[in-house]
DNA sequence: TCTGGGGTCCTAGGACCC
DNA sequence: TCTGGGGTCCTAGGACCC
């Protein structure tokens, strides 16, 4: 007599990389494997990146600023600044292998992405879950990375799910058990309930995404604004948003925290001068123009400043936008101690019409402020005199490729491995170590085709 | 020794045009 | 000589995501 559930119409699935940038360090770096790892910013006003599954029973977590992780863990924690190349390169090759699986993928970041597979549509939940651990094989052979995978009948129950699947795991929620597994859940969890809106969710009482479900559409709305019923839709486990592929990218940026605040308009120039240059750099590679410039200044006391301007056409023109951006920012002397210093490109297009304003920048007196505008404050208080940065990667003659274990006092110590050689030999050299150079970081992936 | 860097989307007011 | 709306662009700020 028991006919079952329908068949579920859709699945949609979500693929998160485990600890993705500590995993990375630890498959090219195999001294880091089984050791805790945190990747990020190593100066004082570093924060965590990411922490490795060793480094999280102590507390450690993503967010957190690096000297407290580091406290947490002790003398065994390992610290390596971000390598962006080459977790770019890593999830470029993962994100092959899902594809060979799922040909539409709609890609989050470097490390998640949903998919929802044709042939799934319709499938019982055995079949969904065969899949699942059919890609997640593939991924983990193919690049030597753990993901987990959720699967639901929408992006946010497979994405709840692949974060209750973590670490080296797969759920897979059918419709009739989302009710179940949504409801006793903080609304926090839902995607689009920040920090602000749990605030006032719970000033309500609202502590629960079955509390979030219970709300009337005017409640919510009145709680949460314009997203309000769709939110709440979501809390009832009503989600029909299709996956597509992600649009390119509308904006590109840059941006520095210094060590020490900057206090001088000329400090305040150079600062612009340098990360506008490392913003223009990634507009250049991604091959479009920019028509808006926006400096973004953040304040000692974490307020945020930003000024934009717009202008006649979108150009590529590294002096005509920088130009803009020097105009735009502010006085430390008007408007206090500044923190960070940012850039940001928009407006982006194919259309490049520099030629139509050649004067701008390259000859105005705006950029000879800048050229002579003094060095901002060293970004890392040990670079000076010191060619090897903890982290860096470097090559020798003899021993191959290796990364800088630690330096300092007149030498340098060097771990020579990378993903194919298994944890290898540490060597230390005296300063200048001539025999030592800089090599490209995709070297220790040791991968055929990168 | 407090709090990174890269993004997306939304809101709201004013300018400007029809 | 007074008074509309609608639509779009621009700017600044803020919430949120990984």
């Amino acid at each position: 007599m028991t006919t079952g559930p329908p068949p579920q119409a859709r699945w949609v699935l979500h693929l998160d990389m485990d600890a993705f940038f500590a995993s990375v360090e630890q498959l090219t770096r195999p001294t880091l494997r089984g050791r805790p790892v945190l990747v990020g910013g190593t100066g004082s006003r570093g924060v965590v990146a990411g922490a490795s599954y060793e480094a999280r029973p102590f507390g450690a977590r993503s967010a957190m600023p690096m000297h407290m992780a580091r406290r947490l863990i002790g003398v065994t924690a390992v610290v390596v600044p971000p390598r962006g190349v080459v977790y770019r390169a890593a999830s470029k090759r993962v994100f092959g292998v899902v594809r060979d699986m799922i040909p539409v993928i709609e890609q989050l970041s470097l490390d998640e992405a949903f998919g929802e597979p044709a042939q799934l549509a319709g499938a019982p939940g055995a079949v969904v879950e065969e899949f699942c651990a059919e890609l997640r094989a593939r991924v983990l052979d193919v690049t030597g990375l753990d993901a987990s995978v959720g699967a639901g009948s929408g992006k946010q129950v497979a994405k709840i799910a692949s974060g209750l699947a973590k670490p080296r795991g797969q759920r897979i929620v059918s419709r009739n058990d989302q009710e179940a597994l949504l409801a006793p859940l903080p609304v926090r969890k839902l995607w689009g309930i920040g920090p602000v809106a749990e605030q006032r969710l719970r000033s309500m009482g609202v502590e629960t995404i079955g509390d979030l479900a219970r709300l009337s559409a005017s409640e919510a709305n009145a709680l949460l604004g314009s997203m309000g019923s769709a939110l709440r839709a979501l809390a009832q486990g009503i989600d029909d948003r299709p996956v597509k592929e992600g649009a390119a990218a509308k904006q590109v940026s840059a941006e520095t925290t210094f060590p020490r605040d900057l206090m001088t308009k000329p400090e305040v120039r150079s600062a612009v001068q340098t990360v506008g240059e490392s913003a223009h750099r990634r507009l250049a590679s991604d091959g479009r123009g920019a028509r808006t410039v926006t400096v973004k200044l953040r304040k000692a006391d974490m307020s945020i400043l930003t000024r934009s301007a717009t202008l006649p056409f979108a150009t590529m023109n590294r002096d005509a936008l920088i130009g803009a951006a020097q105009k735009l920012a502010m006085d430390p002397v008007e408007i206090g101690p500044i923190r960070l210093v940012g850039v940001s490109f928009s407006g982006l297009s194919a259309a490049q019409q520099e030629v139509l304003f050649p004067e701008i920048g390259s000859t105005g007196n705006e950029l000879d402020e800048v050229t002579e505008a003094p060095p901002a404050p060293a970004e890392t208080p040990s670079a000076e005199g010191n060619e090897f940065l903890p982290g860096a990667d470097v090559h020798h003659p003899e021993y191959g490729h290796g990364w800088v274990q630690g330096s300092g006092h007149g030498v340098v110590t060097v771990r020579f491995e990378t993903r194919t050689s298994g944890p290898g030999p540490v060597k230390t050299f005296p300063m200048p170590a001539e025999d030592l150079t800089h090599a490209d970081p995709l070297v220790s992936l040791d991968w055929p085709d990168v």
